[in-house]
DNA sequence: TTTATTGTTCGATATGGATCGAACATAACG
DNA sequence: CGTTATGTTCGATCCATATCGAACAATAAA
């Protein structure tokens, strides 16, 4: 399938703290957020970001950003453009972010 | 089997983000590291935090914040009195902790 | 010495999630 | 139009982990 139309993005105050830590459990979507940090004004479609796993987890790793109200995605053509919901995710949680750019981890996968 | 003579406690430089944040992803963690908090400079055994899950489960929970280096454990008698490295862990990751004790949130078991 | 308490370990089970290939829908491009 | 690129969804598989009851060891208490 395309992209949908919509993508569904949680309120923040929605989010638990549970939820969030956990999408940040994982090494892949921690390197995903680094990705799109670097790029901090531009947005990145999925494709865009080098990882060693299938189109498919790619997939599901970006949802589970999204549902953790870390990222934003909006479709645009053919791609999905997706940036950090930064201010929002800061105000929620404050330096939780900040502690996950700071870290020199590299994703493992 | 009774408490070991030692528990194992690594080194905070060897745990990594993704471990302790999976540690804290767990809302009965959570819940056992706030009692742990609530009781600043006392510790508390295992047994004296109301959880509701068997022993077994509680004493797995235990091990995991132990090998995230959230909690130091000695034994003493026939129990074991757990308390938070705070200084160490928030030299590792400031501001982690903090935003564990901040949140709202109960254990959904 | 017998009994009760404490927490670990073992084995088993169940559940969640990470992963993939394939099929698909949409859009861009020729 | 047909072809290619993009990312989602489905079904399947595999692996990690949360969970429990039971057996156990060590200690404390009776």
């Amino acid at each position: 399938m395309a992209p949908p139309k919509v993508y569904h993005h949680p309120d923040l105050d929605d989010v638990s703290l549970s939820t969030a830590m956990q999408a940040l459990a994982d090494p892949c979507r921690v390197a995903i957020v680094r990705a799109l940090f670097s790029d901090q004004d531009r947005e990145l479609a999925c494709h865009e970001i080098e990882l060693d796993i299938s189109k498919a987890t790619v997939s599901h790793h970006f949802e589970a950003l999204r549902e953790a109200g870390i990222i934003l995605t909006r479709v645009d053509g053919r791609e999905c453009l997706s940036s950090i919901r930064r201010k929002e995710f800061n105000q929620r949680f404050p330096g939780l972010l900040d502690l996950v750019l700071k870290e020199t981890e590299s994703c493992s996968n």
